[in-house]
DNA sequence: GATGAATGAGCCTTCATTCAT
DNA sequence: TATGAATGAAGGCTCATTCAT
């Protein structure tokens, strides 16, 4: 499990799992599908993973580096803390529709029992920068005081979900519609 | 002319399914597991249901019926909009405090693929006395024009997201807290 | 199950029967369907029939009574061997054609585990006119010699062979083809 | 690199099926008891077959194979018809009485809604040899033209029909009896 | 007599995991 | 390392039959 052998293989048993989860749900996986649609027999998978349980803890840690990534790209230091708001704010929004999938994996997962202690923390950390940010800006008394248990419902879940109805077609987000969102978000944090 | 149905058999799958998905999982579920918490034979389930999809989508239209009560309690139309917006919040908030556990469900649920269109449909019509208030308080100029699919996410998103935070014990959300929250979120739809 | 109260609810069990074994075969047999199809309840066939195999031996010993009727109708004692012989063998074409479905049952059912020694004698009985007439005839000389246990399947078997090819839709018998096989039949009994 | 399949457990599972469903029919069949009587696990059985039906329709084919071999042992082409139809009978008829059970399971099977198509083709090419000779006399003018649909029951249906009496031990087929059949059957085909 | 609810036993099939190669 | 065969356990569901009304 430490170091796998095969990248290729490692690639292909992760990237089989995330597409069948997607396809079938968690209740539909198998260790049995996951080898099919990844072209490598079964025992193989045991030499990469301990168990079902262990592939999608992987998975999960290797798609929240993913999507978290560059969610702060474009924000500076000096940029005022509503710039920076909608900066990430757009970010954010950007990489839920572009990785909805993995969104939608990441969501499921993080409510499952089968997710570890180590994988939240792991997965939590991956936010880091963007609180950083929002401390910043209550320091600096750009934004209003608020415990972060509140601050980052506030931002993330409306957020989230106005992407999850994109994605599912439901709502077609124009970008007269996404200023609207993003501005009436920013009047919960406007001090 | 023979035994009539029992309601109180139909109660115990019910309660049975609920605790088992919240101890287990969508995953950990069987009709093996659910019979035996509820004290029934596993063939008698088919007595009642036709299979485990409509066991779940049951119980997701009877939870949302139960959850979904009395949401608007204590609203008067002759209320300010920033009134009504405040007693309702408080409202879903305590509800979504006191099922939180039904909540978890009816979330993992409408996310999973055992829901069918029907229960979708179904459990929306459960919001229709909170998407009325805010349409006629848009109407009335009281909160900001916006899509339903931004206001509703927008105030239901962060809520369901704070509850859920305090429910795991990772927040304690006293009056203060609370009112903040509210506040906080209030500012999204100030005109 | 000596005196059935309802004759239309036998009727119905019966036809039901019928109709889902040749639908289904033996396999796909269960109360339930029976039930259903015969628009009574499960447990009311238990007022007529024991179990399975009760109605299945009775539906044999009803179909055999019907179809092995008038198998000698149109024979006259004054007849020579040869005139008896193919109206008796048209006969029996003739009802294996008009009763293909129930002699496809009793065919199966004779060869299959459920049949018991009483249904089995039952059965057989039915055939004694023909016997009767072949051992009259060799009596008179007019027939071969040769055991029951040859002449029989050699009357038999074959007939019953073209008519299933018939019934499948193999063959096409007109009464040219009839007349082949009935003349090349009765060679095998001419002295 | 794994394990390779084995021939003994293949050989076992078909051998348990046959012998299962000669004692208790193809109702009475089922995984569980195959299983036990070849002594593998049930789910064995799935690494070497897709389903029950498979099962039965590979038993079919390589029963049909074993026991159509040598049908037309002895017979040579110089011979006239009547030598070569009577070398052919007999053979035929030994070949029933020693694979009775088998034939049993042929003539059930074919006549089951398991068997498939291609199980059904492949069964009729194993009477090949037999009716190419048919076939050759009929040229010849040495046996009575008629079609094929007539010529084979005529032939097939009475001698399976003793010898299937013979097995029952119904009746004991001595030499004499047996030329008697076999020249009783021969009448229907001389010219 | 007639019914539909109730159930223990059984069905086929798939599962995660280990074993032998 | 990599593999596919092997399996005990568990899955969903149906069965024949009995029970309560």
């Amino acid at each position: 499990m430490a170091r796998p052998k095969s990248e290729q293989k490692y690639d292909a048993i992760m990237q089989a799992t995330l597409d069948l989860v997607i396809e079938l749900g968690f209740h539909g996986l198998s260790m049995a599908k996951i080898a099919k649609r990844a072209g490598v027999a079964t025992a193989t998978i045991y030499v990469y993973f301990d168990n079902t349980e262990a592939i999608l803890n992987q998975l999960y840690m290797d798609l929240k580096q993913l999507v978290a990534k560059d969610i702060t790209q474009g924000y500076k230091p000096y940029m005022s803390a509503e710039e920076g708001f909608k900066i990430i704010w757009r970010n954010q929004f950007n990489s839920l529709v572009k990785y909805s999938k993995e969104y939608w994996f990441l969501d499921q997962f993080a409510n499952s029992p089968y997710i570890t202690n180590i994988s939240r923390e792991e997965g939590l950390r991956q936010f880091r920068p963007v609180l950083d940010f929002f401390k910043q800006s209550q320091e600096n008394g750009e934004i209003k005081q608020m415990p972060i248990e509140i601050l980052f419902p506030m931002f993330y879940a409306p957020l989230s979900s106005i992407a999850r109805s994109v994605n599912a077609g439901h709502f077609e987000a124009d970008s007269e519609a996404i200023d609207l969102a993003m501005g009436s978000s920013w009047a919960s944090f406007k001090p």
